[in-house]
DNA sequence: AGACTAGCATAAAACATGCG
DNA sequence: CGCATGTTTTATGCTAGTCT
């Protein structure tokens, strides 16, 4: 992947932040820096930090000197031994003060520190900031160095003067100004921050997904789990990447009259049956959802024969095609509607079916299921009077989730979805070896975890297994599991696509 | 202008994991 | 278990913005 992969996000926890806040304000932040363990009982169960004593350091480099660069060996083993009497450390803390030590020789070239890729800044530096950063790097203390800042101010002789003048040169650098390289260290930076507020809106409530490009490493994606399978689900069945480059490439965007792609035709004839449904005498949009669940009410005349607008996402290019060049023949006719339906009760009208999309209603709240009202019930009822579900159906089937029971062996996908904003599959959480295998973490029989899509069938000994691609989880994690499993529904589904 | 401070950057300690 | 390697956490230096 690219320096600017973007697939995952790395947020710090905000606890964890808090802890920080709370315990840098009440404790040795500005104190020579040695934590003792003992007098924070109440923290004992948390990781202290352990700092060593400048005398301790001396002590521990002069061993390290001395060949303390390992712990098996007898001679090793006797410095270690003598580091700890000295220290007063114990042998854990010391062999990881070795481990670090040997970590931190491996990033020198030659006893040479490696040159740290210096980040471009982008403010203006002041003749106050110059100052005290040079009376910082000589080891003077901040308020101090402020103190002599005051008196270089009140005497405004020839030192100020040079400060000021140094500050003068030292102008903000803009982004345009900077290397390719320091271009890329930059969007790093801002790729970072996109990912920190990802995490944030996604505490808000918010789902969000950016869509970046870059001329050598491709296009990834940034935002909320959600927000991001959804990009990379669009990035393979629309190829909406490539859309994205193509317009990038091209300096401007896609032309809407171009109706090349599916998804343009797609559009197109939802447009249309917007259209007619107004020409109708309805107000709003064309009630999809209501018409898509067989729940009568709607009929649209004039269709090209083999064609339904029922699921318009699955229909082809070609179906497409031909209803557009048909769409003059087309018309939209509203019944009177069943009682249990989501249009208007008491209307008997051909006009009475009232869009549930975009016009607030003004019927009984009752007759209406709210669309976006979370619950599994509602969405059983949905599917269970569904069978063949429009893209909004299929659109809230996938936020709820479809479930199924799991082996033992693939539930350590359970309970990863919401998580996904921290960490995913790296440092001290969960890994898989090298070979696959999950190592941590036994899971449960009897578990669920819900089902974005059936991708492929195949016959293995004799038994039908499904490509499943897990909600919240990348299409490479997709794993094949036994039609048993898999509720029949999800299955036929699968079947008539 | 000076004082104060939030937040970023960095070094290093602590920890997790794989492999022999 | 020892070691290598990589990630996370903690402490603190430093910058730049805000307040008075």
């Amino acid at each position: 992947m690219s320096d600017f992969s973007a697939e995952e996000t790395h947020d710090r926890d905000p606890n964890v932040a808090d802890s920080m806040e709370l315990e840098s304000s009440s404790s040795t932040r500005f104190n020579s820096g040695h934590t003792d363990h003992s007098t924070v009982p109440d923290h004992a169960a948390k990781r202290r930090k352990t700092v060593f004593s400048p005398e301790e350091l001396e002590i521990l480099n002069e061993l390290w000197g001395k060949g303390m660069k390992q712990y098996g060996t007898p001679e090793s083993k006797r410095l270690l031994e003598q580091a700890v009497t000295y220290t007063g450390k114990d042998v854990g803390t010391i062999k990881r003060w070795i481990d670090n030590k040997k970590g931190s020789t491996r990033k020198t070239v030659g006893g040479k520190k490696q040159q740290k890729q210096q980040k471009p800044t982008m403010r203006q530096r002041t003749a106050h900031n110059i100052f005290l950063s040079q009376r910082l790097s000589e080891g003077i203390p901040l308020p101090q160095a402020h103190l002599e800042y005051k008196t270089l101010k009140r005497e405004n002789g020839d030192a100020l003067r040079l400060l000021q003048a140094e500050a003068k040169q030292a102008k903000a650098i803009t982004i345009q100004e900077l290397s390719d390289k320091d271009k890329r260290l930059q969007a790093q930076t801002l790729i970072k921050n996109l990912k920190e507020m990802a995490c944030k809106f996604k505490e808000c409530g918010l789902e969000m997904a950016v869509l970046l490009f870059h001329k050598e490493d491709g296009v990834s994606v940034i935002g909320t789990p959600k927000g991001r399978d959804f990009l990379k689900d669009q990035d393979e069945k629309s190829a909406l990447s490539l859309q994205f480059v193509k317009a990038v490439n091209d300096g401007n965007v896609p032309s809407t009259a171009s109706a090349s792609s599916k998804s343009q035709l797609a559009k197109e004839v939802r447009s249309m049956l917007n259209e007619k449904y107004v020409a109708a005498g309805n107000k709003g949009k064309f009630p999809y959802k209501t018409y898509s669940a067989e729940e009568g009410g709607i009929t649209v005349h004039g269709l090209p024969e083999g064609t339904s607008v029922r699921h318009i996402a699955s229909l082809g290019k070609e179906g497409l095609q031909r209803i557009l060049q048909e769409q003059d023949k087309i018309t939209v006719e509203v019944h009177s509607t069943p009682a249990n339906s989501t249009s208007t009760a008491g209307t008997s009208s051909t006009t009475g079916a009232t869009s549930t999309s975009s016009e607030p209603a003004p019927q009984t709240p009752a007759a209406v299921p709210n669309p976006s009202s979370p619950g599994a019930s509602s969405t059983s009822a949905r599917r269970a009077t569904a069978p063949h579900p429009g893209p909004e159906e299929i659109l809230l089937a996938i936020q709820d989730g479809f479930v199924l029971p799991l082996e033992d062996n693939a539930a350590d996908n359970v309970g990863g979805g919401e998580e996904k904003c921290k960490r995913k599959g790296k440092g001290n959480g969960r890994r898989k070896t090298r070979k696959g295998k999950t190592v941590k973490g036994k899971g449960k029989a009897d578990t669920y975890h819900p089902v974005e899509a059936l991708l492929d069938k195949r016959v293995n000994n004799s038994q039908t297994e499904y490509l499943v691609h897990w909600a919240g989880y990348d299409v490479s994690d997709s794993s094949w599991e036994p039609e048993h499993y898999i509720p029949q529904s999800i299955r036929d589904h699968f079947e008539e696509h």
